[in-house]
Formats: structure tokens, sequence, C-alpha cells
RNA sequence: GCCCAGGUAGCUCAGUCGGUAGAGCAGAGGAUUGAAAAUCCUCGUGUCGGCGGUUCGAUUCCGUCCCUGGGCA
């Protein structure tokens, strides 16, 4: 049976914004179903950033089991593609032992790039880029947007000067294989179909979700996220890390270096915190696959169209 | 009680030599194809503390009252 199993595995995704409680419906549900639990946050796949990601306890890791968290180093590289890569061969070996397949994350890109796949260029090259950029610092944005209009003058028209991340990452692509970014956008326009997936939202209530934002800082300050960083620091994991320079991370090393004191600090991991659950509900609910639910209230429901999802047939 | 400084957007404040006002922060909306917790875009009418007076016209000048700081008693 085993090798001439070619069905296409079912994915339950758990997605919603920081803080909604995603980690533990899908611990909940990962018991109930005897599933294992991949994780879609990009972040928690760092090793040593456990409080300021909130990554699942020491216990829950081990209770149920997680796959792609903790796989790189702070100094390490990762990416969308590396995600998708890394979770398709985690969802096969877990779908080979029988055993169900819960995704849980807020990174809508990784989500969306494990679903339908990305386009199928190559993969940044730090010289490439830090060429790119010191040329952007010489020349300017508006230069660089100019450049990208020559070659590709359709994904230049979308794109802000500003937006230099994407510009180059354009610039970038075009380099490497000749040919523009945005044809094989068109070409790619997600509409590959990799999976049999349920997609389930957490919803809550904004004013709700800010207080539960601010509680969960406040939770990760006791719990020694100061420490945390502290010593990534002391470990030679530098502010210009990718990292590092996420949510809690930033924050946390400008006042270790003394430059804003520890109340400020906390101000802005709440205010970026809430910036961050903002953008990733803008993503959300662009998603039309999206079936939304106010969790724990209606885990019953949740729970019916999992055991459906499962009992259908896929054509 | 007296003196001084203030009371302008949710907050901190700027400003109007008299023609009804604008920044930062907060907040809201959006984009997102190998950096995505990143990166980027858009959105500011509020009895300018209350009431009177002067004026064609007052948030701006004058008076008075209230409130908040600070100082003196």
């Amino acid at each position: 049976m085993a090798g001439e199993n070619t069905t296409i595995p079912k994915l339950l995704i758990i997605c919603g914004p920081t803080a909604s409680g995603k980690s533990e419906l899908a611990l909940k549900l990962a018991r109930e179903l005897d599933a294992e639990i991949v994780n879609a946050d990009s972040m928690q796949v760092y090793r040593g950033l456990d409080i300021g990601t909130a990554k699942p306890s020491r216990e829950q890791l081990a209770e149920v089991p997680h796959h792609l968290v903790d796989v790189v180093e702070p100094d390490g590289s990762f990416s969308a593609a590396d995600f998708a890569l890394a979770a398709d061969a985690a969802i096969r070996e877990i779908d080979s032992r029988g055993k169900r397949v819960i995704v849980v994350g807020g990174t809508g890109l990784y989500i969306r790039a494990l679903l339908k796949g990305l386009v199928d260029s190559p993969a940044g090259s730090a010289e490439l880029r830090a060429a790119l950029q010191d040329e952007a610092d010489r020349s300017g944005n508006a230069a660089m947007l100019e450049k990208l209009r020559l070659v590709d003058p359709e994904l230049a028209a979308g794109l802000h000067p500003n937006n230099l991340v994407r510009i180059l990452r354009a610039l970038e692509v075009h380099r490497l294989t000749g040919i523009p970014l945005s044809r094989q956008q068109r070409e790619h326009a997600f509409s590959a179909h990799r999976y049999h997936s349920l997609q389930i939202g957490i919803s809550v209530e904004r004013a709700e979700l800010y207080r539960r934002i601010e509680q969960r800082v406040g939770n990760m300050l006791d719990a020694g996220l100061i420490d945390e960083v502290r010593a990534l620091l002391s470990a030679g994991f530098g502010r210009e890390l990718k990292a590092m320079r996420s949510i809690g991370y930033k924050e946390s090393i400008a006042h270790l270096l003394g430059e804003i004191p520890l109340e400020e600090a906390v101000r802005l991991i709440k205010r970026d915190t809430r910036h961050y659950a903002k953008r990733q509900l803008t993503w959300f609910k662009a998603d039309p696959n999206i079936l939304w639910f106010e969790y724990p209230e209606k885990f019953d429901t949740i729970f019916q169209h999992v055991i459906e999802f499962y009992e259908r047939r896929e054509a």
C-alpha cells in the first residue's frame, strides 16, 4: 500500500493573527486527531528565539511532534521557498507514517507558498544583493526603479520607489535569469493546487486581540525575553541578522545597547506587534478560502468541519 | 488667596503679526511570488476650555470664569 499511495495528503491549516490562539487550537486538534504539527511561522524556525517568538513550550513540543521548529541558526538564511521545500518533505514523511498533518502559523506567504508554490525563480544571492544595495545607496531608489522599468516595465509600474526590497529582488531575478519577474509571475499566478486543504482562521475582535497582545508581551518580559536577547547577543548574533530584526528582538537589542529605556522598548514591542497583527489580518482577510471562527467558543463547529474535511473524498 | 505658565485631533505639541488650523505618536485601510515578525503605500474638521466684549470677521486681541501644573503665602 505504501508504494502505490500517490494520493495528495490533506492539510488542515490553522492561521490568524498573532496571539489569536493558533498554537493552542492546533495542539488541541492534534491530540484529538492524532496529528503532527508543521510550523508555518517565519520566526519559530530559528533556534534560540523562543520567548519572543512565542514558541510552544518544551512540554508541548514533546507531547505533539512539531516540524520546522528550531531548524536554522539565528544567523542562517531561510525563505518562503525553503519553507515550502522543507514543509513538503515533512508532510510526506508524516503522511507516510499514516499520521495527519496540521499546519499552523501566521506567515501568510509561507502558507501560500506551500499550497500554491512560488515562481521558479532563483534564490537571492548575497553578493548580488549587496552590490544592488550599494548601487541604490549611491544612485537612489528612484534610479533603481527606473533601471527596473527598462527591463520589466510591468512590475516597475506597480512598485513604489520606496519599496526597495521588491525593486532589488526584481532586478536580481532579471539579472540572474534574463526573464522579467512579472512574466514569471503572470504565468505562475498561484494557480497550482498542491494539496487538499481546509483553512481555518481564528477571528478575534480587534480590541480583544490588542488586549491579548498587551498581555502576551508582558508575559514575555516576565519569562525573560531580555535575558534571551542578551544571550543571543553574547553568542555573537547581532542586530543586523534577519532573525534579530524581528519584533521583540530589535527593540530589546536597542534597550540592551543603551539606546532606549526598558519601558520604551516594551511600548515599541507592543506597538509593533499590534501593527504586525494588522498586517496579518490584511493578508488573511484577502484569502477567500479561509473559514473564520472564534476560538475557543466555536471549537465544536471547527471540529465538525475538520471531520467532514477528512471524510470527504477529494476528486 | 496672590503670582507665573498652560488649556488646540485619542496623546504630546506647533501655529494663526485677527480671515475657523497642522506635525509626530496612537489608530484605520491596503499591497505582498525565494528578506514576509521583513518591506512598502494611503487616510487628519477638531464647539482651537466656557461665557461675554472689541471687530465686517476672534481659536488668535481684551475681560471674566473654570480646569491643570509650578511658585509665593
